[in-house]
DNA sequence: CGCAACTTTGACCAGATTCAAAGTAAGTGG
DNA sequence: CCACTTACTTTGAATCTGGTCAAAGTTGCG
């Protein structure tokens, strides 16, 4: 858990034109006007390192941003250090909403791996929904994923066991990581250590070690290289009796 | 859990210039504008009795809500029976949401006392966005608390012991209702069953009035007269380590 | 090489579940 | 109005999942 400060980086700029995201079949495409708007919307890019804290808790000032590339993760921590992860982001979710909504921050955000983001002036959001009503819609359609997603986390916490709620969340996470374009078959590692596991899952970390172990013996996760392997993602789904939802080509901005 | 089909109450109408809710120093005021535009938006109310489902999981064609008078939960069932209470509406809350943005309910929503609820059609959601941005970010606004909310909720399931996360649930749930007018000093009693407090925990029936009692027994909270009473929300609340957000006038629809 | 972060394992303990059954309160039909 | 049913609450006992404590093994890195 470094606290590193976000490295403003001066350099390069993707232009919105040229948009990794775009290109993928899971995003939805802009239309020029849309383009040129979010292109002006966007004030620059933010750099950051592995363990870096992107938001802070209690934040008034935080700004808007989209994921471009790279995991981050969502959490929060009680008085007495207890912490509670409340989901991971990958390239195309945006972080700091609550903050640009409601003027608080109530959760922090940590990077997984290095990150690129895209900065939005958190004040100009009122003047997005005023001019451009679809993007706006956009908007609040990724918050009611969010919220769709957090339901489901509930449910698997609340009402899973162990083994279940393990499998569940290495099924979800590899399919965000896919659908996102951030997994490949080639790189295909999510980031994590079981101390994320554990603290998503609401679970001690000996326990979810041994949780975990009885996925790899049955072959269907491996641990290693920096984090978590994924080999099967149906069966993990299956253990979990989560039913994915399939998901259309989905906003983003 | 009563299978009813909502009444379509062919009777009163409450017109928005005297809509209770906008009475309450709780809620933010309509300026004349919004409030003939809001009028113009709600297609008719709806009356239910207590077990009502308002909205089945899986809908595609689902309305869009505002809670007028009454207290409903939100849940998802497992194919095996298994349920998680996902959240509690009280007046002012919007339900249906999920459905009007992103086409589908992925939970479902029951009547926990007589309802009232004012019926927006979904169809018209993307006119309110283009004709109305501050009603739109009102709606993302509403959206963003309930995600702030469930990620409350999640920190209690996953790291709070079950006598913490009772105390949490009654503090949560006695200040929600004392704040949309619903609970007062007379009229105090939150309509929930132990069964309904252990699916919204992720314990079993036999330990969460086993939990219970230990409240009562501390006289923080009183069972019976169909529902529970809180005594002392402030000291349930620190017991649970929650620090109640303070919340300024809220928006609804 | 040696430290730091992370993973793994074993032993013991505690919080929560399950099973079983009885007590209570409210509602229904005769 | 009472007997009966149904839904909900309460309690005890046995069991088990998952937590805590302790320590060793691994991996990556300066």
């Amino acid at each position: 858990m470094k606290d590193g400060q976000p490295n403003t980086a001066g350099a390069g700029r993707t232009d919105c034109a040229h948009c990794p995201l775009g290109k993928l079949d899971h995003f939805r495409r802009f239309d020029d006007d849309e383009q040129d708007y979010v292109e002006g919307f966007k004030t620059g890019e933010l750099i950051t390192e592995t363990g870096a804290t992107i938001i802070v808790d209690g934040a008034h000032n935080a700004h808007l941003y989209t994921l471009l590339s790279g995991w981050a993760f969502r959490y929060k921590i009680m008085e007495d250090g207890r912490r509670q992860i409340l989901n991971y982001a990958v390239p195309g979710d945006l972080l700091g909403l609550q903050g640009s909504i409601t003027g608080e921050m109530q959760h922090s955000v940590e990077a997984l791996s290095p990150l690129t983001l895209c900065v939005f002036e958190r004040d100009r959001v009122n003047e997005l929904f005023s001019n451009h009503p679809d993007l706006a819609f956009d908007i609040t359609w990724i918050a009611a994923r969010e919220e769709r997603i957090l339901d489901e986390h509930l449910l698997s916490i609340g009402r899973r066991s162990a083994y279940e709620r393990a499998a569940y969340l290495l099924a979800f996470l590899n399919r965000r990581g896919r659908l996102s374009g951030i997994l490949t078959s080639k790189h295909n590692v999510i980031p994590i250590t079981q101390q994320h596991v554990a603290d998503t899952l609401g679970l001690s970390i000996v326990h979810t070690n041994k949780t975990l172990k009885k996925l790899k013996d049955r072959k269907l996760i491996a641990w290693g290289d920096g984090g978590c392997r994924v080999i099967d993602e149906n069966q993990l789904a299956e253990i979990a009796g989560w039913e994915e939802t399939e998901e259309k080509r989905r906003p983003f901005i």
